[in-house]
RNA sequence: GGCCUGGUAGCCAAGUGGUAAGGCAGAGAUCUGCAAAAUCUCUAUACAGCGGUUCAAUUCCGCUCCAGGCCU
């Protein structure tokens, strides 16, 4: 069976750093498990790694989207799939690096995703409705997906109607553990195949007021470096306000203060980045607590301490000893 | 110096003669193609101080302190 590493942690703790460290020495090529990072002309405002800092390690999957277009799981799970498969015909080790915990459980867990597209059309319809009348047509279309939804949610509701309204039905969820090789169906065919790794995953992890310290310096950092000029950039291109909102964190915001700041006085400018970073610190705060609760749901993740380089050295001494029980493996 | 307005939890903010909404922040969680999104749960011996009126004052009265505004 086919191994893989994955770095993961909360933003901020280092990951990009430690992937390349390990690629460097196990032979390894690198794959982003991030959301944003996919996405051509952010990269302040993501931490995308440079060219430099990749020191010769090939990194995929980044830059490979316009921040006009959604870029969603689905589309990351097919391309993670493929990017791995090329990898280990090279004969190297895939590294799967990021923070998006939901990303790197559609690889790792191989969850099947219904194959039903986005419905424009539908959604936008769908988005003027309040919850509860999203939740009566979900009723009368799916009864059975109402009963484990979460019910005040209207993206969750908007999907499953989505799907419902596509192929009848919301497919129950296909999840690793329980499913045995006698299901024939095909999505279980599906899950079968892209369920065919063995994982090693490596945690970043830092007390929460070292992280806070580390965020907010991270986000002066990026202010001074250009931030506000990259999401401008961005909006110049075609990039909607609106679309920016929907990015998050720095683009979110940053947006909205640009919109403020038009009709301001320039003596509130001050005040009103001020008021700006702020916010989006405390933003990007919670955004790291919900990146941990996403993380501690899997209790076979190896968690390290990236200050200490004994705990760098036992990930990777257990890399090391995981590799290796691949190859004995194999040989036998 | 005089006048006015205000002083409610870490911050913002409602309100009442019978011990006080809400929001933010804080903590935890959910997660079936937008996941940096969306959603949920939990959480505070807070009414500037001192007197007075009253069965009862955060609420009424007086004084003091503090903040802001106006006037001379």
């Amino acid at each position: 069976m086919d191994k893989i590493i994955v770095v993961l942690g909360q933003t901020s703790t280092g990951k990009s750093d430690l992937a390349v460290e390990i690629a460097k020495k196990i032979n390894g090529e690198i794959i982003s498990a991030d959301s944003r990072q996919v996405y051509k002309g952010m990269n302040l405002g993501t931490g995308k790694i440079t060219k430099k800092e990749m020191r010769g390690i090939p990194h995929h999957l980044l830059d490979i989207y316009s921040p006009s277009k959604v870029f969603t799981v689905n589309e990351f799970q097919k391309m993670a799939f493929k990017k791995i498969e090329e990898i280990i015909s090279r004969g190297k080790v895939p590294i799967i690096c990021g923070g998006t915990g939901f990303y790197i459980d559609a690889i790792v867990n191989g969850t099947v995703f219904p194959n039903v597209p986005p419905n424009k059309k539908l959604r936008e319809e769908l988005s003027k409705k309040s919850a509860g009348e999203l939740l009566k047509i979900l009723i009368k279309l799916d009864k059975n997906r109402v009963k484990n939804i979460d019910t005040n949610n209207p993206v969750r509701l908007i999907r499953a109607i989505e799907i419902a309204t596509a192929i009848g039905k919301v497919p129950p969820l296909g999840h690793k553990p329980r499913l045995g090789p006698k299901d024939t169906n095909s999505a279980m065919a599906e899950f079968v195949s892209s369920n065919k790794f063995e994982v090693l995953k490596i945690g970043l992890t830092l007390p929460p007021e070292i992280l806070k310290e580390r965020i907010k310096t991270r986000l002066l950092a990026r202010m001074k470096k250009g931030m506000i000029k990259e999401v401008e950039n961005l909006h110049k291109s075609g990039v909607s306000w609106k679309r920016l909102n929907a990015l998050g964190l720095e683009y979110r915001y940053v947006a909205l203060y640009l919109q403020k700041i038009k009709n301001l006085p320039s003596l509130r400018l001050r005040q009103a980045k001020n008021e700006m970073i702020e916010k989006l610190y405390t933003e990007i705060w919670h955004f790291a607590k919900r990146q941990k609760t996403w993380f501690k749901r899997d209790p076979n993740t190896l968690w390290i301490d990236p200050r200490k380089n004994t705990e760098k050295t036992k990930a990777l001494r257990e890399i090391k000893k995981f590799l290796n029980a691949k190859k004995r493996l194999e040989n036998k």
